[in-house]
DNA sequence: TTGTCAACTGCACCGGCGGTGCGGTTCCGT
DNA sequence: ACGGAACCGCACCGCCGGTGCAGTTGACAA
């Protein structure tokens, strides 16, 4: 790591940490030179403008959460066979890491972007858009597993149950920060993960 | 209707349109002044500050949510008498109501307020709170009201159930901005139809 | 008819913020 | 010894949220 990409990382740490507070129209570039110690041109000296920090905090979130999904699926598959137990499974690694998070999900930078307090410019629209569909490719790679082994009980689309892992995902993120409680997300997953078993399982367990 | 009244009205219905296509943050007010023809003085003679506004943005959008559900439900309840069938077709009728909106919802002021462009006082918060508690209350004496002549399939939360229908209306919405897909939203609703189908009824179908 | 009050207008001004421009400095590798 | 990456310092701009205050207009009530 150049020094120049470490100050860069910085700056990046302490945005992404005001920007989940507090939002992005309210993180001001001031605020965050006085956290890091660096000067307003050192600032603009790694990035153009406030967008592209927008697009750098972004990039950063979608390699991180890539990372976590990897490793939440590579630790279900090493303990169970089944790929539907395998995704239940990985629901519940998920839910208990939600639950473990004291003052809740920080908020997902995709939802922060599409209510975009500033209109961000296409780069940011086609980046947001590329991390929904991956999230759909991951999923949906998933749901085709489990069905060729598991017959659904009912015609689900594979896209759109893929979609639906991402919606209750953010939706359980909104909910918890309306209602004030943690909890909430976790919970949304776990029924997520009801919505699943009932989907593929014959049983009434 | 007094003739402030209306100018306030008049007032919100810029800001609202404004504030759902560039969010709040980028939603000036010297803008709302060039569109309703107001001065800057008469804007504050109405709302002491941009908080003020957001606030009565948000209790307005409630107000007109209460209004929709009704209708819906009471569109539903004239032509099925089952609990269960009334449900999977007050969602089917949100589906199209959804999927009738040419370029999609235009965004939950919600879920705009969690992800505080700017950090809103308590009382945003609480309002926010309310207005989700709404939300559990009326979709929890639905599920109550199910599960009293269908007995779900799995135990479920009355709460949690509540929570999820709510979970995927947001996130539908935010899926739906991300992938920049009107389509997104309607086909999640008919997808928490399917869960909710799956959760009470026996039949495969 | 007069007074009163809600509902504004007009204008000057403030501080914070995003952003620009530019000249200088420090330090590291070659 | 030199060039370039990685900054610092500082002056300046325009927009925006917000304040303060004096003045105007029109409806309605005494």
């Amino acid at each position: 790591m150049t020094k120049g990409g470490e100050t860069r990382n910085r700056i990046l740490d302490a945005a992404h940490e005001a920007v989940v507070a507090k939002g992005f129209g309210a993180t001001s570039i001031d605020e965050l030179l006085a956290v890091t110690g660096i000067s307003k041109s050192g600032f603009f000296y790694h990035f153009r403008d406030k967008t592209e920090l927008a697009k750098a905090l972004i990039e950063r979130y979608f390699a991180e959460d890539e990372r976590i999904y990897d490793a939440l699926f590579a630790r279900a598959r090493d303990l169970v066979d089944d790929p539907l137990q395998v995704f239940l499974l990985t629901l519940r690694f998920l839910a208990d890491a939600m639950a473990d998070l004291p003052r809740g999900h920080p908020g997902c930078l995709v939802a922060l972007s599409c209510y975009h307090e500033r209109q961000f410019d296409a780069s940011v629209r086609d980046l947001n858009r590329e991390g929904a569909l991956m999230w759909r490719r991951r999923f949906r790679a998933m749901f085709d597993e489990i069905a060729g082994s598991h017959p659904p009980r009912t015609a689900i689309d594979g896209d759109d149950f893929a979609d639906m892992i991402s919606s209750v995902l953010e939706g359980g993120i909104v909910m918890s920060k309306a209602l004030e409680d943690p909890a909430v997300l976790p919970r949304q997953i776990l029924m997520l993960r009801t919505f699943v078993r009932l989907a593929f399982q014959a049983g009434t367990t």
